[in-house]
DNA sequence: GTGTCTGCAAACCATTTGCATCGGT
DNA sequence: ACCGATGCAAATGGTTTGCAGACAC
């Protein structure tokens, strides 16, 4: 998983409101959502900023990119190596709790011309809420 | 993993055409690429009717679709569950021979009011070209 | 025959980018 | 002061969709 250094970057305002908003929240926002968020403090900023400097943020390692399953891409203030989990209804994302897994890279580099330099797992399944709607209602995966 | 019945589905030319293509290859195309392959035989073909039936294919269990890493979707002829590896710098999809891991939904699950379904596992990495082309010359990793 | 599928083109929508101005260091 | 960052708006690019005619069953 991504670990480089935290390269020295020029800490403008929006850069620091994005950072403290990212790391106040737990919901795994995408870059729109957290644009609605910083805009109660920024009312100016603009969305193109917002993308630039996710961007540049987890390039720095200041911030973690969730950029899987064909829908939005969603970020993490948490950059602590760990996986997510997905709702397949509503996209919903969390945490898991398990460790991240060793020695798997190198299993899978085994009679591969490739050389692996990380991986990426992630979950699929219902979220608390879905999961009720599902039990009575229609199920019906999205996509 | 994805493995639900293949629903019997009206076998249009179209949807022939492209399973056929799709099975000979072991590049994991995209959607454009496949189209490009397909217009060969079906010259009238649109690119339309192949992402219609991309998603029909897959929901039938037919063809298998690689949604990961922000990067334009791909697709495999093979829908045996397996992992596979992106390289970093092109994007080219290859196979992994890599068992399916076991139980990691049950322990993933535990402690967590969701209910897990599923799980995607993706290495990255260089391909043997890229990794050629990365020694001598410039690494700049892409995204 | 009829309900689905197709080709075509326009629409969508998340993300990126060009440009003139602004701001951090 | 200088070079990178910002706001704004337009562009991009993969994917989806509305519609009228065509086709599989």
């Amino acid at each position: 998983m991504n670990t480089e250094a935290a390269q020295s970057i020029r800490m403008t305002r929006q850069r620091q409101v994005l950072l403290e908003e990212l790391r106040k929240l737990k919901s795994h926002p995408t870059a729109v959502e957290l644009y609605e968020i910083v805009r109660k403090r920024l009312p100016r900023v603009s969305l193109g900023t917002v993308y630039r400097n996710l961007d540049v943020l987890s390039r720095a390692g200041l911030v973690q990119r969730l950029e899987v399953s064909g829908a939005e891409m969603r970020f993490d203030g948490d950059t602590s190596p760990h996986y997510h989990v997905r709702c397949i209804r509503c996209g919903r994302v969390a945490d898991v709790e398990l460790g991240v897994l060793e020695g798997l890279e190198e299993k899978a580099a085994q009679g591969m011309d490739w050389s692996i330099t990380g991986h990426w797992l992630e979950f699929k399944g219902l979220c608390p809420r879905c999961r009720g709607e599902a039990e009575g209602g229609t199920l019906e995966g999205r996509r």
